[in-house]
DNA sequence: CTTGACTATGTACCATAGTACATGGTTTAT
DNA sequence: ATAAACCATGTACTATGGTACATAGTCAAG
């Protein structure tokens, strides 16, 4: 079972445009062709534009997923690869929150500094966003 | 005392072509200008890029900073619209925390159901990204 | 045999936040 | 008076993850 590019796209729930663009990023290999030069997709490459969607939406990035990919590719050693690469992300995605959890944190100080007239003209915020160096 | 732009992006903490993007993007003022065509900053102006900076530490885009100083520089009802912006940011930062933490989850849920010989061909984490659909 | 729908390629464009560079004018020092 | 060091402008380039479009070839139906 073969598929042009529009409808494999469709298949895989991204644009045609995306597709190419994965290819050229090397996330897809070159896709068999017809005589006429037809990119020709199987349920195999679905399944891989799935994956890549996937563990995108886990936060890795297009160049993460192509080091990724060739480790898959591979096809030796992959699990613990694998397994790195999860915990490696677990672990950046932790320092994210907690980088989010000071920002967080610091907003909810400048709130404070806030005097309860809220229609005056100085503003204390400002005032110690300026100063606080 | 004025400066010319070099030592104003210097005390400023930023390059000098920053500052003119800056000026582009209309989060500063068209400075006054030497005869020659130079132009030329006061302190306040420092503050102001200093301002910029430390709001955007906390998370503000350049787009969102421009419309906030439009507000600061409006000088009425300021103390309000700083309030509200920092609360909606707050709010926004939040979820992002929410959206981490579900993320660093399912790191941790996929690195759980890795089995303990990880020098096997298949690999669990990139059976369940492909089937979990 | 022509029209419409599909495909190919390359390139430009979107936002974001700048950085870098080419070309030309100005100022300062020797 | 000339070179170094600064400034001006505009444009192109960086990364990221695509999207959109122009031009041209291909394929199926009527």
């Amino acid at each position: 079972m073969m598929y042009l590019i529009s409808e494999f796209a469709e298949k895989s729930g991204v644009n045609k445009e995306t597709i190419r663009y994965y290819e050229n990023k090397k996330l897809l290999e070159e896709p068999t062709r017809t005589d006429s030069g037809y990119r020709l997709y199987s349920d195999e490459d679905i399944k891989r534009v799935k994956f890549i969607k996937q563990i995108q939406d886990l936060g890795f990035s297009l160049r993460e997923i192509y080091k990724l990919l060739g480790v898959v590719d591979q096809d030796s050693v992959r699990c613990q690869n694998m397994f790195d690469f999860v915990s490696q992300k677990q672990a950046e995605v932790q320092k994210q929150i907690e980088d989010l959890k000071r920002i967080e944190k610091m907003l909810g100080d400048l709130k404070e500094c806030c005097p309860n007239e809220k229609e005056m003209y100085a503003c204390p915020i400002i005032e110690t966003l300026i100063n606080d160096e």
